[in-house]
DNA sequence: GCGATCAGGT
DNA sequence: CACACCTGATCGC
């Protein structure tokens, strides 16, 4: 969960992610993505009485988020104070103080962050330097090195700080199996299942939360089919996702969710209540996409544990992993790394430990020791991040996980 | 009546 | 396997 409180060193007269307390004041807001514990204040009625009487706050974010965003009643006040902003287009923006008339301009550009639909970083170039707050994130290692604007020219361009989805920056988060081989294992185990009979169906039990409309579309789209959800509202306008959901109770595919699920399906029941028209027992599995994860001398094993009877828990993630994050910030080398996240049972002092020594000066000191001056120059060109660099975490290695 | 916060659940 | 969010109880205004 996101502890960062809303503002950032270079950049502290607009908030990101946080709209309550001292972020009452801000000259701009900007909303990552659609998730609870990045909307804190956000439809509070002191914030909501601010805009009305504000010419130029307004709030930024993709267009995919401010579609999710109004589409929910409580935040439908913001309709005319969002800015979308399509991805990869930097757009400059006047900072104005409504008192003074002061006025700091900033160039922002969204960049995809694969956390959930909508979901972006912010990169910011300004007097105060170029400031990258990824908000959550998953990506793979290597992904960084294909952001265009986070190069300039064949070289990475100079970040002073990065405020950092630091969810998994932990050792015992060392590797979590990539999107890819994670819906490999959940395609083998759904048409193993819904291939038996017309009346095998399978149950994705997903939390209430945007994220897994990829899972559905790719299921869907490998087997054929829509998947069962309680409501297509959110989706209207995006008809990428609207083809693979419906409403339909039909089929052999259901995310559908109610508050008494977990009794449902104890009785053989989906969600949804739906029942085969011939009165044949319909016969249910259920999948639960969790975070799976491994030590760095834990040899893989299956991303689909089967949990009972008939549950199994799935792989799934929406954060990069320990490695992939090591991947990420050795590539961009930033001078300072703020953690948004605290892992469970870590203290900030400790993981601001871990990711300064991921900073900049502490690469290259360590660097200079094994390398001529030349191999320091920081490229486009893909490099092998972990055995070119010392690797002095050694001392936070945790033992191996489970 | 509303919002903030916490405990407990999935 | 630990994320994101729901419900219900309690408190303060």
């Amino acid at each position: 969960m996101s502890s960062f409180a809303g503002r950032m060193k270079e950049y502290s007269t607009m908030s990101l992610d946080r709209f309550d307390r001292e972020n009452l004041h801000s000259r701009a807001y900007f909303l990552s993505h659609c998730h609870k514990d990045h909307m804190k204040g956000l439809k509070a009625p002191i914030l909501r009485r601010k805009l009305q009487f504000s010419r130029t706050v307004r709030l930024y974010c993709s267009f995919v988020t401010k579609e999710l965003l109004l589409n929910n009643p409580k935040y439908a006040f913001w309709e005319e104070y969002i800015v979308a902003l399509e991805l990869e287009s930097p757009t400059q923006i006047s900072l104005v103080d409504e008192a003074s008339g002061e006025k700091e301009e900033i160039l922002v550009t969204l960049l995809a962050a694969a956390h959930c639909p909508g979901s972006v970083m912010f990169l910011f170039e300004g007097s105060q330097g170029n400031v990258l707050y990824t908000g959550d994130f998953r990506f793979a290692a290597g992904d960084v090195s294909r952001i265009e604007h986070l190069h300039s020219g064949s070289r990475v361009k100079d970040i002073q700080s990065i405020y950092l989805d630091s969810t998994f920056y932990d050792p015992r988060f060392f590797q979590i199996p990539t999107r890819d081989v994670c819906l490999d294992g959940i395609s083998e185990l759904v048409r193993n299942w819904i291939s038996q009979s017309a009346y095998h169906v399978v149950w994705l039990n997903c939390k209430a939360a945007y994220g897994y409309e990829y899972l559905f579309t790719n299921l869907g789209e490998e087997f054929n089919t829509q998947i069962h959800v309680n409501s297509l509202e959110m989706f209207k306008k995006m008809p990428e996702l609207l083809s693979y959901v419906t409403t339909d109770r039909r089929t052999q595919i259901h995310a559908c969710r109610h508050p008494k699920a977990e009794e449902f399906f104890q009785g053989s029941r989906l969600p949804c209540g739906c029942r085969a028209s011939d009165g044949t027992p319909l016969q249910i599995i259920s999948i639960k996409p969790s975070t799976m994860w491994f030590g760095e001398r834990t040899r893989k094993t299956n991303v689909v544990i089967k949990t009972g009877a008939s549950s199994f828990r799935a792989c799934f993630s929406f954060h990069s992993s320990y490695l992939e994050l090591k991947d990420f910030l050795s590539y961009l080398q930033p001078v300072n790394i703020y953690p948004s996240v605290i892992p469970l049972g870590r203290t900030l002092t400790e993981v601001t430990q871990m990711l300064m020594l991921m900073c900049r000066n502490q690469s290259d000191q360590a660097a200079t020791v094994y390398k001529p001056l030349g191999a320091l120059k920081r490229c486009m060109v893909k490099r092998p991040t972990y055995e070119c660099r010392p690797r002095p975490f050694s001392l936070f290695d945790a033992p191996e996980a489970q």
